[in-house]
DNA sequence: CTCGGCCTGCTC
DNA sequence: GAGCAGGCCGAG
């Protein structure tokens, strides 16, 4: 499940073997993966054009051409792949399966496929405005200079629903998905169900931290491999392995001991520590 | 704000 | 052979 970590992951490493390389062939086999958008528009529009840079903003990836962008959003299960005779894959890979929905050739001669089993992802070919659009009703990065403790206790104050939704709402910081939210609430020591409005300044600051410190070093680990994230050159992150709570259910807080509960907070699975993420206001 | 629908693969 | 997982969007 890509969320703001593994898709940086992605974009590092596009970043190293994209620029500069042409399109040069573009195989839609599933149209439905574009948003809003004919196929015949999405093909013409790419094919010929040069790849500037790759960026990112939240979960979304930007692969920048001279004058539009291919947008990629990774949904629940979307891999990307990159195949250069310097950068060859797993021989199984090098196939396309049923699950590869986009195949883009590159020159010099390179080839970029786009895979997502569970179909959540989208493509669109997009122009500036559309892009400063999207953005603009994304909330500040979580990694960057607007995401202050100070933003997030403005975009908290007086909200009802609990933090965990809260903090899953892109509109308030985006990247985060249920992984990183369900850590940093782990690492802040708060319980995910405490209505947002009711977090001192302080549990604001704690959360504000947790939520920068988990995602650095989860970027720094090449992301989480919970089941299928790969990165372009089919490499695994090994965030997993630091996991706390997500996915730990029943087994022993690697902090106290006690064992981690699961139940659904905001139409979400959530897991967090009874004893390490207390409820109480002051905290 | 809350809920259903989109999808497939995996677990019960 | 059903149900769950999950990000996002549109409907209520």
């Amino acid at each position: 499940m890509p969320e703001l970590p593994e898709v940086e992951t992605v974009r590092r490493v596009l970043s190293e073997v994209l620029p500069e390389r042409t399109i040069s062939g573009v195989r839609l086999r599933k149209p439905k993966m574009l948003k809003g958008q004919a196929s015949a528009t999405f093909i013409k529009g790419l094919r010929g054009r040069r790849i500037r840079n790759v960026g990112r903003r939240a979960k979304f990836l930007i692969i920048r051409l001279d004058r539009s962008a291919l947008l990629v959003h990774l949904g629940m299960s979307g891999q990307i792949f990159f195949e250069s005779p310097d950068s060859p894959l797993p021989m199984e890979r090098v196939r396309p399966d049923r699950h590869t929905h986009l195949i883009l050739d590159l020159d010099p001669a390179a080839r970029l496929f786009f895979r997502d089993p569970r179909m959540f992802g989208r493509f669109a070919l997009i122009d500036q405005e559309e892009e400063n659009a999207l953005f603009r009703r994304l909330g500040p990065e979580p990694l960057g200079r607007k995401f202050t403790s100070r933003s997030l206790g403005e975009a908290l104050r007086g909200r009802r629903a609990p933090l965990k939704a809260l903090l899953l709402d892109q509109r308030i910081a985006a990247g985060m998905g249920n992984i990183y939210v369900d850590e940093s609430l782990h690492r802040a020591g708060i319980d995910p169900r405490i209505p947002g409005g009711e977090l001192s300044e302080r549990m604001v600051r704690r959360v504000h931290a947790a939520i920068r410190s988990v995602l650095r070093e989860a970027v720094h680990k090449g992301g989480s491999s919970l089941s299928d994230f790969l990165d372009p050159r089919h490499r695994k992150g090994t965030f997993q392995l630091t996991l706390q709570v997500y996915g730990r259910e029943g087994k022993p807080c690697p902090r106290c001991g006690a064992p981690i509960r699961k139940s659904v907070v905001g139409q979400r699975g959530t897991h967090w520590c009874p004893e390490c993420q207390p409820k109480k206001r002051s905290g």
